[in-house]
DNA sequence: TATGTATATCTTAGTACTAAGATACATGGT
DNA sequence: ACCATGTATCTTAGTACTAAGATATACATA
């Protein structure tokens, strides 16, 4: 049984930069390799839809929120982490699609309300199976336990990053 | 205490798309927030450098690799999980600051050598104590034991997902 | 040696992001 | 009503990536 890369890595490092826990290394690490392994597997996923996850996560967020399946683009840009010059060229490029559409805020005259289209809502419902169908397939190798520990402490893991980094 | 973020979006999902086991997802979800604010983090952390995460990844598989701290592209691209394009950019433009150099590969004729320049080795000296410093602060929070537990489990999931996924 | 196949790097076109700034509108206090 | 300040969105310039393809070289085998 060889050595996995991320304890590699941490080694390695910890011999050239010396007085780093190997452990807090690894975590972060492999973080960072997981999450390129996930987005790899999203975006193929989402192939055989034509979005990319990016635009699938505008379509689920506005699924989530329900009928009438409308937000603002500054409640989805706080949402998905991206700035507003992000949210505009993915609203953009779904709304050229024909999967979503912009409409004037009666409440305020500087904004708009996003909303699915019938098209989009359609798309979304059968792309939301692949997006979370993909994630639950990722973690099967996992009892019911680990799968709690592990969400449990990364749930912590966030709370201290979102806390200490400021919003 | 509020529900957190990655929870209610779990929550939401497997009432929108009935079946999926909450847990899984928020793992995944988990995973997917916790990388956005590693990586503004670590670019944050390089901005008084003057280089980018991307950058900062080319100059310490250099500096890991040993005297003479030189790779070839490929071995590059393949160690950072990037195409064979992208490894170009990354070298193009730190050949062009002087942090390392190209020299032909005596064995291959179509390869490269790409090496530490002497700026370049003390640069990611410094920049290496930030990198791997910010990934030690941000698991500051857990015990020993934790880490131990939570690498372990990311250790598992990262073996599962590259094994099933496909190299 | 000739030749087909594989490999190493670079190039190009297209996607997608951020930071900073512009514009238009909203809001609260005088 | 006026004005200062704040907010919502879009625009622009710059960064960085991938997929696909081009080019040059290497290698294995007839």
């Amino acid at each position: 049984m060889s050595e996995d890369i991320v304890s590699r890595i941490a080694r390695e490092a910890s011999q050239a930069w010396p007085g780093y826990e190997d452990s807090s290394l690894e975590v972060v690490l492999s973080i960072v390799r997981a999450f390129h392994f996930i987005n790899r597997e999203l975006v193929r996923g989402q192939e055989e839809h034509g979005i990319s996850p990016p635009e699938c996560g505008v379509l689920i967020e506005l699924r989530l929120s329900g009928p009438p399946f409308r937000l603002t683009p500054t409640q989805l840009y706080n949402r998905l982490l991206v700035t507003s010059g992000g949210i505009t060229g993915r609203i953009d490029r779904l709304e050229k699609r024909g999967l979503l559409y912009r409409l004037p805020d009666p409440q305020d005259r500087r904004s708009f309300l996003v909303q699915l289209t019938e098209s989009g809502h359609e798309l979304i419902q059968i792309a939301g199976q692949t997006h979370f169908g993909i994630m639950e397939r990722l973690t099967e190798g996992f009892t019911s336990q680990e799968r709690e520990c592990l969400s449990g402490l990364l749930r912590k893991l966030l709370l201290d990053i979102e806390s200490s980094c400021g919003k």
